[in-house]
DNA sequence: GCCGTTTTCGGCCCGACTGTTTTCAGTCG
C-alpha cells in the first residue's frame, strides 16, 4: 500500500526534514528567515529526542502537547502523514538539490558551503555526491573558489575522509566508557603545574544515558601552557582547533575531546555554560536577559548599558543564585521546568545512591536451568557483596526455569529446592535480609510460564518482555497489563526493552500503565545495565509525576556489577525522582509489606 | 515560527575559533 512509507517514518527522518528545512531557510535568507530557522531548528531537536513515535503522537491528537511545535508546524506534520509530503515544505526546497543535506553531514560543511559546492560543480547526484567532492577536491579546484583557500580545501579533504572512514559507526559511548575515557583525559591533564580545578561537563556531567563528546574545564591562570599541553596528550588523533582560552581535540577511537579555561574567578559561570545543556542555557539567558542580566562563561553583565562592566563568580550556586535561581542539579538541566522551579525555590531533592537500601534484580550462578543466562556468581558471595554495599536486603531473580525442557512439577521443584538453599544460606550472612523472587518472561500473550502455585513458593516476580518486541503499542500495553495483574508479579522489569544505539524500545501506553500501577500496587523498575537504562529518563518523570513507584535495580549478572547501581540513580535523578518515589529506598519491612500486598 | 505569572504582540543566548578576509562569514557548541 502506497500509505504506508510515510505512516513509517520514523522520528529522526521527520528530524532531519526539519533540520533540512531549517538549512534551505538559511540559504535562501538567513536574515529575513532567522527565525523560523530557530523554530525548525529548535523542532528537529526535539523530535530526536522524543522518547516515543511522533506518529503514534499525532494519532493520539496530542502533537500539540510537544513543546516546540506549535500551530504551524503541528498542520505540516499532519499533512505529512496524511499525505506523504508537505507542500510548504516542497517551496522550501525548491532549487536545493538534495545533495546539499547530504554534504552537510562532513564535518565543517554547513548549509551555505554545501550550497556552494553543489551550485558550483553541479554536484546533483546524491548517491555519487561526497565522492564526486572528494575528486573535485583533490584536483585544486575548490582553493580557487571565492570564500575558500588552499587551507580550507585541504580541512575539507581531512574531513570528508574522517566523514568516511566514521560512517556507520558513528555510535555514542555508553556512560561507563565515556567516564573512563574523561578520567584518563583528567589524570593526565591534573599532572600539568598550571591546571588549578578541573572538572569533566556536557552530557557526562548531567548522565545522559549516551555521550558524543567529552567537555572538560579548568580554571587556570596560564591557559596557554595548559593548552599547549592538552595538545600533546599521549594518544591524540588531530588538534581540531586551538585558540586562547579553549580548544579541541580527537583521540583515538573517533572521540572528541572539548576543553575550556577561564581564571579561578570565572569558573563558576564556565562550569554552568558547559555544563549545558544548550536548551538550559538558552532559557536560562532569555530568563536573565529579562532582568537585565546577559550572561556568558565569563560571568554576568548588565545587558544594554555598562556594557564593560562583568561580574564574575567561582561558583555555580553564585552565579545561579545572582539570577535569582537556587542551585540547579546538572541532571536536571534540559529546560523541562527546572529553571522556572528554581525561580519559586520547588526543586525536589533528588534521590541519591545513599538512599538505596537494597537491588531486587541479582542473578546468581544457582543451577535453575533458566530459559535465558544464568548469573556468573553464588548466591553466597553475592550476598558478601551486598553487606558490603551495605544493604538491607537483596532480591535474587534469576530468568525462570525454561518451560520447555521442564515439566511444571520440575519447574515446582526446582524453585523449592532453591528456597531451601537461600533458607540455608542465610545462617551465614544475618545482616542482609533476603527476597525470593524471579524473572518471569512475558509471553507474547500476555500470560506468564510458571504456575500459580509454583508462583506461591515466591516473594514476588519482576515480569519482563524478552521476545516478541515489535507488536503495537495497544497489544503490548495489553500484553503487559495481563501479566502484571497476576498477584505475584510486582515489578515491571526493564520496561520498554530498549538496547542503547540498538534497538529502539516498544511503545506503550503510559497512562493506562501508571494507572494500573497505582491502583494495584506494581512498581516499575529503573534497570541500571547501561546499555538498557529503562525506562528513559522522560518515562521517570511522567511517572514520578502520576505517583507511580519506581525501584532501582541492577539485573546483575556479576559480582562487580552490582556496582552499576549508580547508573540507575543517575536516570532516576534525570527523571526527577526523590527518595519518595524510590522503593527501595525503604527498609526491609516495607518493602516486604509490599510483596505481601500491603501498603 | 514559537511563546507567555510583567507579553496573544513583540520579543527571540552568547561566544570561540578558523580561514578568508583587512573587518567578516561560516560553523560549532
Amino acid at each position: 500500500m502506497l500509505c504506508y512509507d510515510f505512516f513509517a517514518m520514523s522520528n529522526l527522518e521527520i528530524s532531519k526534514i526539519f533540520r533540512n528545512v531549517a538549512a534551505s531557510y538559511i540559504i535562501k535568507n538567513e536574515k529575513k528567515f532567522r527565525f523560523q530557522i530557530i523554530a525548525y531548528q529548535n523542532a528537529s531537536e526535539i523530535i530526536k529526542n522524543l522518547t516515543s513515535s511522533l506518529y503514534e503522537t499525532y494519532k493520539l491528537g496530542k502533537l500539540s502537547e510537544i513543546p516546540g511545535i506549535g500551530q504551524t508546524i503541528k498542520s505540516h506534520l499532519e499533512e505529512l502523514f496524511k499525505t506523504g509530503k508537505v507542500r510548504h515544505f516542497n517551496w522550501v526546497f525548491k532549487g536545493i538539490p538534495n545533495s546539499v543535506f547530504i554534504l552537510m553531514e562532513i564535518p565543517s560543511l554547513g548549509p551555505k558551503k554545501a550550497f556552494k559546492l553543489v551550485k558550483k560543480f553541479k554536484l546533483t547526484n546524491s548517491d555519487t555526491v561526497i565522492n564526486d567532492l572528494k575528486k573535485i577536491s583533490h584536483l585544486g579546484k575548490i582553493a580557487k573558489m571565492e570564500g575558500f583557500g588552499k587551507k580550507s580545501e585541504a580541512s575539507l579533504i581531512r574531513s570528508i575522509n574522517e566523514y568516511e572512514n566514521q560512517a556507520g559507526k558513528l555510535k555514542k559511548m555508553n556512560l561507563p566508557y565515556a567516564l573512563e575515557t574523561a578520567n584518563k583525559i583528567i589524570e593526565y591533564l591534573k599532572r600539568n603545574e598550571f591546571v588549578d580545578q578541573i572538572e569533566v561537563l556536557g552530557s557526562l556531567r548531567r548522565k545522559k544515558e549516551t555521550v558524543g563528546d567529552i567537555d572538560i574545564a579548568i580554571s587556570s591562570k596560564n591557559p596557554r601552557s595548559v593548552i599547549e599541553y592538552f595538545i600533546k596528550y599521549p594518544f591524540i588523533e588531530r588538534v581540531i582547533e586551538k585558540g586562547r582560552v579553549s580548544a579541541s581535540i580527537l583521540i583515538f577511537g573517533g572521540v572528541q575531546v572539548d576543553l575550556m579555561i577561564q581564571p579561578r574567578e570565572s569558573y563558576g559561570s564556565l562550569l554552568q555554560h558547559l555544563t549545558g545543556s544548550k536548551e538550559h542555557n538558552i532559557k536560562l539567558r532569555e530568563v536573565a536577559l529579562k532582568k537585565g542580566l546577559s550572561l556568558s562563561e565569563y560571568g554576568i553583565r548588565k545587558a544594554m548599558k555598562h556594557k564593560n562592566i562583568l561580574k564574575t563568580y567561582d561558583t555555580e550556586k553564585k552565579f545561579y543564585n545572582a539570577i535569582g535561581l537556587e542551585f540547579i542539579p546538572p541532571e536536571l538541566r534540559e529546560n523541562n521546568g527546572e529553571i522556572e522551579l528554581s525561580m519559586a525555590n520547588m526543586l525536589p531533592k533528588l534521590v541519591e545512591l545513599k538512599d538505596i537500601k537494597g537491588d531486587l534484580h541479582i542473578h546468581s550462578s544457582y543451577p535453575i536451568e533458566p530459559s535465558h543466562d544464568l548469573g556468573h556468581d553464588s548466591i553466597e558471595s553475592i550476598l558478601k557483596k551486598a553487606a558490603l554495599l551495605n544493604y538491607e536486603y537483596i532480591g535474587f531473580s534469576e530468568h525462570n526455569p525454561s518451560i520447555s525442557k521442564h515439566t511444571e512439577k520440575q519447574i515446582y521443584e526446582i524453585l523449592a529446592k532453591r528456597n531451601d538453599f537461600i533458607e540455608h544460606k542465610i545462617e551465614s550472612i544475618k545482616n542482609v535480609r533476603v527476597f525470593k523472587l524471579l524473572e518471569v518472561d512475558i509471553l507474547p500473550n500476555g500470560n506468564l510460564p510458571i504456575n500459580n502455585s509454583t508462583l506461591n513458593l515466591l516473594d514476588g516476580v519482576i515480569v519482563s518482555v524478552h521476545t516478541s518486541f515489535n507488536l503495537s503499542r495497544d497489544k503490548m500495553t495489553k500484553r503487559i497489563l495481563n501479566a502484571l495483574l497476576n498477584p505475584k508479579a510486582k515489578i515491571l522489569g526493564h520496561p520498554t526493552g530498549r538496547l542503547l544505539e540498538e534497538r529502539l524500545g516498544y511503545e506503550l501506553d503510559w497512562d493506562l500503565i501508571f494507572d494500573f500501577c497505582n491502583r494495584n500496587k506494581k512498581a516499575i523498575e529503573i534497570n541500571s545495565w547501561p546499555k538498557r537504562l529503562d525506562p528513559p529518563p522522560e518515562i521517570i518523570k511522567k511517572g514520578v509525576e502520576n505517583n507511580v513507584k519506581f525501584i532501582i535495580n541492577t539485573d546483575s549478572h556479576a559480582l562487580e556489577q552490582m556496582d552499576l547501581m549508580k547508573y540507575g540513580i543517575y536516570m532516576a535523578k534525570r527523571g526527577w525522582a526523590t527518595k519518595n518515589d524510590i522503593l527501595n529506598c525503604l527498609s526491609y519491612n516495607k518493602i516486604y509489606s509490599w510483596l505481601k500486598g500491603g501498603e
